[in-house]
DNA sequence: CTCTATGTTTAATT
DNA sequence: GAATTAAACATAGA
C-alpha cells in the first residue's frame, strides 16, 4: 500500500485509533521488520506510553509518545495497519501488534505485512530515514523554483528523479508513471531537460493525483480489510501496457527505468531533450544553448 | 515453472 | 570517484 496516499490513509486511521491511548503491551518478534531492533527494546519503549500524535512524511509514518520517544513504520511494499479486538488471533501475515486502552475496552492495533519489506523502528530521535526525506507534495507543497533545484542538471530519468524520496518525499512507482502521463512528459526525459513550465505541470500533476488517490481511498469503504483495498486498481496507464492510451488511444508502451516497470504513451508523452554538456563549460550559459537533435 | 509486484539497500559494473 | 544497473530481500498471484 505504498503510495503516498495509501500512506496518508493509514496515518489517519492509526491517528483515530491510537491519538490520546496509553499502550498497555506492544510485541513484535519479527526480526526482519526491527531492522535495527530488538523485541524486547520494542516492547520496552512503547509500553506504559501514550500516544501523542501519529504523523506522516513521505511514506514513512511516526508516533510521538508521550516521553518523547518515537515509533518509526515504514510499509514496504504490503505492509498496513489494521484493528483488531485484543483476543483476536494472530494471523499469518501479521508481525507487530500494539494494544492499547480506549474508553475502558482493549483495543488491538496490528501490524500486517506478508513480504515483510516494511520496518517499525524505536527510538528517542528522529532517525536519519525520516531527516533524510525532500518535501512531502502533501504536507509541505511543492514550490516549482525549488523542484527545479532539487533536480538538478542531470541526465537521471525524470521518473527516476521524482521517486528519489531526497527529492520528493512519497512518489513511488505508481504516482511517478501518472503524473508523468498526466503532464504529458516522457518518462525517460533527462530532468535537466525539463523546462520551468514542465516542472509547474509536473506540480500541479502531482498534486492533482494525490488528492485524487486520496479522495478515492477515504470516500471508499472502510478499507478494514487485510492488506487489499478496492480502490486500487484504476489507473490512467499504471500497468496498462499494450492498452489503448485513454488520451489518443495507442497502445501504451512500457520500458525498466531504474530497474521499475514503466508505462507510458509514446505518442502523447514528449521526450525532452536539451543541450550536450560542453568540456569547457563553466558557470553563465547563453552561449550553451546547443540544440540537440536526435 | 516463469514472470511480475505499490520499496529500499547494497553489491557489481561501467 | 561518480553514476548507472543488477541483485537481494520474502511472499503472493497471474
Amino acid at each position: 500500500m505504498p503510495e503516498l496516499a495509501d500512506v496518508e490513509v493509514a496515518r489517519r486511521r492509526l491517528e483515530s485509533w491510537l491519538a490520546g491511548t496509553t499502550i498497555t503491551r506492544a510485541r513484535s518478534a519479527d526480526a526482519r521488520i526491527l531492522r535495527p531492533g530488538s523485541p524486547a527494546a520494542f516492547s520496552r519503549a512503547l509500553a506504559g506510553r501514550s500516544v501523542r500524535e501519529v504523523s506522516r512524511r513521505g511514506k514513512w509514518l511516526r508516533l510521538l509518545l508521550s516521553d518523547g520517544a518515537r515509533m518509526f513504520s515504514h510499509l514496504g511494499m504490503t505492509g498496513w495497519w489494521v484493528q483488531r479486538e485484543c483476543g483476536s488471533p494472530k494471523e499469518r501475515s501479521e508481525r507487530g501488534r500494539i494494544d492499547v486502552e480506549r474508553r475502558g475496552r482493549c483495543v488491538s492495533v496490528r501490524y500486517l505485512d506478508s513480504r515483510r519489506f516494511g520496518r517499525l523502528v524505536v527510538s528517542k530521535e528522529d532517525i536519519p530515514e525520516w531527516l533524510a526525506l525532500g518535501p512531502d507534495p502533501l504536507g509541505d507543497g511543492v514550490e516549482p523554483d525549488q523542484l527545479a533545484k532539487r533536480l538538478g542538471r542531470n541526465r537521471r530519468p525524470i521518473k527516476s528523479a521524482l521517486m528519489d524520496q531526497a527529492v520528493l518525499a512519497g512518489v513511488g512507482n505508481i504516482l511517478a508513471t501518472e503524473a508523468l502521463f498526466r503532464a504529458r512528459i516522457d518518462p525517460r526525459s533527462p530532468s535537466g531537460a525539463l523546462s520551468r513550465a514542465d516542472i509547474g505541470t509536473l506540480v500541479r500533476a502531482l498534486r492533482a493525483t494525490i488528492e485524487r488517490d486520496l479522495a478515492r481511498k477515504t470516500s471508499s469503504g472502510p478499507s478494514e480489510r487485510g492488506c487489499e483495498d478496492e480502490a486500487d486498481g484504476d489507473f490512467l496507464v499504471y500497468g496498462r501496457q499494450g492498452a489503448p492510451c485513454p488520451r489518443c488511444g495507442r497502445p501504451l508502451d512500457r520500458v525498466v527505468l531504474g530497474g521499475r516497470g514503466t508505462t507510458f504513451c509514446g505518442h502523447c508523452q514528449i521526450l525532452r531533450t536539451r543541450k550536450r554538456s560542453s568540456a569547457t563549460e563553466h558557470g553563465n550559459s547563453a552561449t550553451a544553448r546547443i540544440p540537440r537533435a536526435r
